[in-house]
DNA sequence: GTCTATAATAAGATAGAC
DNA sequence: GTCTATCTTATTATAGAC
């Protein structure tokens, strides 16, 4: 048994799958071996314990996650198209990977230690320094009067917020609202039309 | 060994703690009983096993958790009064249990079905049937033209999502945003003061 | 009701053959 | 590299004395 990228490949493929939809704790190794086509002892022969594999896999997809979050960043001065920009890219992001949001958020609440440290690691690497910081381009439009008087990193917050949220509420909001579909190219087009209408007309001097 | 409220309650109040931070499979009854101040073989007296006592936390919380959200609807058809006194009360009630969210959603995550059985028992009991539905409130408001068309399903997402996500995302912001306390007054009151404004702007007609 | 001791099992990890 | 078999430990769960 081989090819489909290797075997590494394949336990690192299937012990993805399993960690983020059943979590650290919940994943067991048994599963993930069975997943990738292979025992156990194999999956100690190549990641020598269920944390390494763990740790493997967690920075692999926090670094794409945050990888996505900055790419969403544009390069603008302009409100209007930074948010248009950002909302679109980033829930399309959000969409591809759908339960990475949950899986990143239960970690930082045990601590956030782990995904801090990527995040650190991440950052002092590559050219991100040049990186326009999306704080600074919200606090520059406020300073310059080109939107109303927002705080920068709360504005953040909710931008934030608000794409996630329906991510991870997904399995309940289904089951709850009749025929919703989170995934579904219908309902992304309308929550980010929604979303930065509200958001647009929220930063606009009043009057 | 007795008084805090009997052994039962102590027990209870131990596994949330434990269950609420760790998780379902994090969670180890070793730890819960010395948080009683037990020992395991007075965990199953009690609860039978680890599924049974969990389930009773969870149902507990969620129960908790329900109640808060239904009591920070308002019973009004005034938006300006609905969203202030929605965010007030639904952002205080976070705050006094701020890893309750990220516990549910994850719970959620897992497929929603606990969750969902939950709602039902919940909802079809005492005289919910008699409490206004939040999204119909924000439908009707559109409906009589007092806000701006939006879509009150959209609209309740991401109202839930800025009142919850400071409090899903809080270990990593501390460590990003220095001298952050999601917990404290100040935090808690400007971000009341932000989402408001940011929504009650939102939903004005343009012009 | 509460404890100590112990069983039963599940899960991670390794030895050693091929 | 990969497997089968096995060890070790952690964890849930129970038996039985007090």
């Amino acid at each position: 048994m081989d090819r489909d990228g290797g075997t590494e490949a394949r336990i690192l493929q299937a012990a993805t799958e399993v960690f983020l939809n059943k979590g650290r704790d919940g994943a067991r190794m048994q599963e993930i071996a069975e997943k990738a086509g292979i025992n156990k002892a194999l999956l100690h022969y190549y990641f020598r314990s269920k944390d390494r594999l763990y740790e493997e896999v967690f920075r692999k997809e926090c670094g794409a996650y945050i990888g996505s979050f900055l790419a969403s960043v544009p390069e603008t001065e302009d409100m209007e198209v930074f948010l248009r920009f950002f909302i679109d890219h980033y829930i399309d992001r959000l969409a591809q990977r759908p339960q990475v949001v949950s899986f990143v958020l239960w970690e930082i609440q045990q601590g956030g230690e782990r995904f801090g440290r990527i995040i650190r690691e991440f950052l002092f690497r590559e050219e991100n320094d040049a990186r326009p910081f999306i704080v600074d381009i919200v606090a520059r439009a406020v300073a310059s009067g080109r939107i109303r008087k927002v705080d920068p990193i709360q504005f953040i917050l909710s931008l934030l917020g608000v794409c996630v949220y329906p991510f991870v509420a997904r399995p309940i909001l289904e089951r709850i609202v009749d025929g919703l579909d989170v995934l579904s190219e219908a309902f992304l087009e309308k929550r980010k039309e929604e979303v930065f209408r509200l958001f647009w007309e929220g930063i606009q001097h009043e009057g």
